[in-house]
RNA sequence: GGCCCCAUGGUCAAUCGGUUAAGACGCGACCCUCUCAAGGUCGAAUGACUGGUUCGAUUCCAGUUGGGGUCACCA
């Protein structure tokens, strides 16, 4: 009768380490008490996902704050969903966001000592792994084919049992060792199952670093550690991984709990201390009513690239996440004046347990402030990028005459109460236009928004006047003093108050008097302070502007 | 369906048995004001349901309901 030894010979007679090497060469970290080691471990299957960034996010502030280390491992097992250079594409949208590994799978190579950090360049240490798992029974090979395993799954919900493949629905579980042998001699195909000891009806318990205490049923199933093509499917990798790469806590997205026991059950067997989890709520929608997790089919702002072609500043997108992860951080940002979220205390388990539907106003607020915080000269910096990307016309403007659209992103924005125009550089071109003396000729070219209850020749009179007598290179009082008393030489208030009081007295208020100055010279009755527009436009244009905009009545 | 997770305003949420149940976004009103964006003041709006424990439950327990997740040679 043959042994599980020599079972484990035969299906990997190449492999001639043993579990001693790997912890031999992957030796636990030194590291200070209390550090954490987490990881980012994304399969490369296309965009960085919202919730994806949130995850990692959190793993990343993790060992920072706990002065340990953050790696990024790429987990490239499922080669049908594989896209070429997806990989490279998380990397790079990851760093936009500061969120860079310490060690890790990189473009241009691994760097740390314990690698590989790319699982299909793992085979070896997963084969050496589960050849000891065979070894001493606690793996075996199965020979289903997919169409058996159908069967014995149509049989389970015919007979309204649980399906899997456990128990006595284990086809291949109870073979003989000579039997493995004579089925893989005679060349029938197999994968390697993991050999549950669980018990269905027993439980088995684990401190989610999060939820806390959380109570699941055993895992009894023989889940599948190895497939067809060599390679080890998720549940095994992660265990095997995680163990040599010495990470410490797992934070993973909250979907990952039913399947926890199975990883548990694996560590037990293999007799290896399992990390701590921290399994982090999804990021919802609401949809129909209904709540659902951010899908990337349905959701544009389910991929980060949504929110960097929209131009949200990074940080933006940051604070707000980390709004959700821990509530407490408003309070926190408020009372130290920064959104600097790298000095921000967090604590994971001030994580809410339930999942955050996205706010995209709140985003939007966070935004404005982040944008209205940013020093000018960042400010221009970082809308040049975004433009270079995304507005070729805005782009040309700012490398043609950088010192203009400086003065017009500065406006109102050095003061206690800067101005929040904007919470995504996308919002500066539509609102900048009039700025240009083309784009300006285009809007005024259609009926312009003059108040009807003022009399055209009038509107006519107060463009031609502040056209010839409007007052520039003074300070905003004088200038202002100026508009009122040219409106006031054609009829209008020169005080809100006198016009409160008997409007039937006057042509129109002060305000209106402005606002006929507004629409001409920016096509709208909306715009920042007139003044610095017009000190910005010059004098020369303004008058043109006006006389143009009087001439066309 | 089995199992698991979750449950305070529209949204994010604080409260570690005793509170007029914080705060933020959004919304509304008013103020400021040459318009807008802001800013200021005020306001509307919350403990899913039913039992139990307790002198006292938003808070602890159970059940119900609702929402979410998971049951692959995908992760």
């Amino acid at each position: 009768m043959a042994t599980n030894e020599e079972l484990a010979e035969l299906l990997f007679p190449d492999v001639k380490d043993s579990i001693e090497d790997l912890e031999k060469r992957y030796p636990a970290r030194n590291l200070p008490e209390g550090a954490q080691v987490t990881r980012f471990a994304p399969s490369p299957t296309g965009f960085l996902h919202t919730g994806s960034l949130f995850t990692s996010m959190i793993s990343y502030t993790v060992a920072k704050t706990t002065g340990g280390v953050y790696f990024f491992r790429l987990e490239d097992t499922d080669t049908k969903r594989t896209i070429e250079g997806s990989g490279d594409l998380l990397i790079e949208q990851l760093h936009e966001f500061g969120i860079d590994a310490d060690e890790g799978y990189f473009k241009e190579g691994d760097k740390g000592a314990y690698g590989p950090y790319k699982q299909s360049e793992r085979r070896q240490i997963y084969r050496t792994v589960i050849k000891e798992l065979v070894r001493i029974g606690r793996a075996y090979p199965d020979f289903c084919t997919p169409e058996d395993l159908d069967k014995i799954r149509k049989s389970q919900e015919a007979n309204k049992v649980l399906p899997g493949y456990y128990g006595i629905y284990a086809r291949d579980r109870n073979l003989s060792v000579d039997e493995r042998i004579a089925r893989i001699n005679a060349g029938i195909p197999w994968v390697i199952r993991f050999k549950s000891n669980g018990d269905h009806d027993r439980k088995t318990k684990f401190t989610d670093a999060i939820r806390g205490e959380i109570e699941l049923q055993d895992n009894d199933t023989d889940v599948v550690i190895l497939k067809s093509d060599g390679l080890p499917t998720y549940h095994f990798a992660h265990v095997c991984d995680d163990h040599f790469m010495r990470t410490t806590l797992i934070s993973r997205g909250e979907e990952w709990i039913p399947s926890t026991p199975i990883h548990l059950d694996m560590f037990r067997a293999l007799n290896w201390k399992a990390p701590k989890y921290a399994h982090i709520p999804s990021i919802m929608k609401l949809d129909h009513g209904n709540k659902r997790k951010l899908s990337k089919r349905k959701d544009p702002e389910a991929a980060v690239s949504y929110f960097l072609d929209e131009g949200y500043p990074t940080k933006a997108l940051l604070v707000y996440l980390m709004s959700i992860a821990n509530s407490n951080f408003e309070e926190w940002a408020a009372a130290n004046k920064s959104f600097d979220i790298s000095k921000f205390p967090f604590k994971i388990k001030k994580m809410s347990l339930d999942g955050a539907l996205f706010d995209i106003d709140k985003l939007n607020y966070f935004s404005k402030e982040v944008i209205a915080a940013t020093p000018i000269d960042e400010l221009c910096k970082e809308v040049k990028e975004y433009a270079e990307k995304h507005d070729e016309i805005l782009y040309k403007r700012m490398v043609e005459m950088p010192e203009y659209l400086k003065k017009i992103l500065n406006i109102e924005k050095d003061r206690k109460n800067p101005r929040k125009d904007y919470a995504k550089y996308s919002d500066v071109s539509p609102n900048i236009r009039f700025f240009f003396k083309e784009e300006w000729e285009k809007m005024v070219a259609n009926p312009l928004p003059f108040k009807e209850s003022i009399d055209k020749a009038i509107v006519k009179q107060m463009l031609e006047l502040a056209a010839k007598e409007m007052v520039f290179g003074t300070d905003e009082n004088t200038w202002f003093s100026c508009v009122k008393e040219l409106g006031g030489r054609l009829g209008f208030a020169t005080s809100n108050k006198d016009y409160k009081e008997n409007p039937e007295k006057f042509v129109g208020s002060l305000s209106d008097s402005a606002e006929i100055i507004r629409i001409a010279v920016t096509g709208s009755t909306q715009s920042p302070n007139l003044h610095e527009i017009l000190e910005i436009l010059g004098e020369e244009e303004v008058r043109a502007r006006l006389n143009a905009v009087a001439q066309a009545l």
